[in-house]
DNA sequence: GCGGCCATTGTGGAAATCCGCAACCGCAGG
DNA sequence: CCTGCGGTTGCGGATTTCCACAATGGCCGC
C-alpha cells in the first residue's frame, strides 16, 4: 500500500529459497511478497501490484516460463527475472528474446540479484508512466466522433481546410468546427501540437 | 556485388565448420563469405558489406564476443548470430541482452540456422532503410542555418510567427522568410508535415 | 574590393485560419 | 413529444499565414 506498484514478487516452490529471498530484499528495505506457486500468485489477483517478478523456472504445476507466457498473453507487461538451477542456453536465450529482464542461475550473487531487481523496478516505473501517458492520449482519441477522426487524419496529412472540405463533401465552415472540437478534445492549440502529441506511438 | 549489403559473413577458425556453413548457405542460394578469424575480417575492410554475421565465440586472437563489442563501439550495427560449442548461460544472456540477434549452440540444426540468418538479413535490411531515412533527415537539418533552427524549434513548439518574432527580437516578416526557407530545405509544405517528419526520432 | 551567403525589413495583397453567434436536421432515448 | 448530441451551414470579422518584389548590412573567401 505504501508502494502500490513497486513491490517485488517472488515465486518459488522451495520454502528455503523463498524465505532467503524474502529476507534478502527486506533486509535492504524493499517491499517483497512471496508465493509458493504460479497458481497462488494468479489466484490472489495481486499481480497488478507487482513491479518486478522473480520467478523460479522449475516448479510443480505451472512453470515459471508458462507463467511468463501467460502474463504476456494477458497484457501484463512487467519485468521478470528468471531464477533457475537447471537452465540451459536455449532456454535462457528464448526467455531473454521474449522479453525477460534477466535470467540468473542458482546459486546467485545476492548483491547482483538485488541490483538487477532494482533496475527492473526502475524500468517498470518508466513503463508505467509511459503507458499512462499513451493511454491518456488514447482516451482523448476515444472521445472524438467518427467524423472528427476523419477530419483529424486529413489535418495530420497536412491538408488545408478547403481540401478537406471538398474531400469530405462538406463546407469549409464545417471542417473548421470539427477542427476546433478536435483541438479542444485533444487538449492542444494547433495542428502542430496535435502532430507532436500523436507522434511517438504506433497506430 | 549482386547484393551489396545482403551477404552472410561467417567467422570461425575451424576450417571444417567454415566450409560446412559456406556450403550450407550456398546450397540454398545465399551469398556467403567466410573468414578464419575476427582479425581477418576487420583487416579486409569488407565489414560494411555484411548483412548478417555468424560468429564463433571461441577463436584464437580476438574472440567472437570481442569482435561483437568492437563492432558496437565503432557504430557497426548489424545482426550477429553467435555460434558456440562451449557456451554457458551467463554468456548467452549477456550476448542477447547486448543486442546479439541469436545465440546458437553446436551442434546446430541446419534449417534453423538458415532461417535465423535469413531473419537477421531481413532485419538488417529494415535497419538499413530506416537509418537511411533518418540520415536523410539529419542531412536536411544540417543544411539549416543556426537562425533557421531557432525558428524551427519555436514553430514546432506551436508558437505563432508574431510570438516567435518578439521572442527572437525580430519582425514577423523575418520569421516568415525563415519559415519559408525551413519548409523548402526540409522538403515539406507545412508545419504539420514538418512535425511529422521530425517525429519518430530522438534528438 | 567583389560576389555570395545570411539575417534582416518593408509594402501590399491574396489566401487561410480562427471564432462568436445562430440555426437546421436526423436520430436515439426518456 | 421533447431533449440532447452530432453533423451541418451561414455570416461577418479578426488574425494569421503565405508570397512576390525589393532592398540593406555584415561577414567571408577569392
Amino acid at each position: 500500500m505504501s508502494a502500490p506498484e513497486s513491490q517485488i514478487f517472488i515465486v518459488d516452490d522451495d520454502d528455503a529459497i523463498r524465505d532467503a529471498l524474502g529476507w534478502l530484499f527486506r533486509s535492504r528495505g524493499h517491499a517483497v511478497r512471496t508465493w509458493p506457486s504460479a497458481e497462488a500468485l494468479l489466484d490472489s489477483g495481486e499481480i497488478a501490484h507487482c513491479g518486478c517478478l522473480v520467478l523460479d523456472i522449475r516448479m510443480d504445476g505451472m512453470s515459471g516460463l508458462e507463467l511468463f507466457d501467460w502474463l504476456h498473453e494477458h497484457g501484463h507487461t512487467l519485468p521478470v527475472i528468471f531464477l533457475t538451477g537447471h537452465g540451459d542456453v536455449p532456454m535462457a536465450v528464448g526467455a531473454i528474446k521474449q522479453g525477460a529482464f534477466d535470467f540468473v542461475e542458482k546459486p546467485f550473487n545476492d548483491n547482483e540479484l538485488v541490483d538487477r531487481a532494482l533496475a527492473a523496478l526502475a524500468m517498470h516505473r518508466e513503463q508505467v508512466s509511459k503507458r499512462a501517458a499513451l493511454q491518456a492520449i488514447e482516451e482523448r482519441i476515444a472521445q472524438l466522433t467518427q467524423r472528427e477522426i476523419e477530419v483529424m487524419e486529413r489535418v495530420l496529412a497536412g491538408q488545408m481546410n478547403k481540401v478537406i472540405a471538398s474531400d469530405l463533401g462538406v463546407t469549409m465552415r464545417t471542417v473548421e468546427v470539427h477542427r476546433a472540437r478536435i483541438f479542444e478534445k485533444m487538449g492542444v492549440r494547433s495542428a502542430v501540437e496535435l502532430a507532436q502529441v500523436l507522434a511517438g506511438r504506433k497506430d
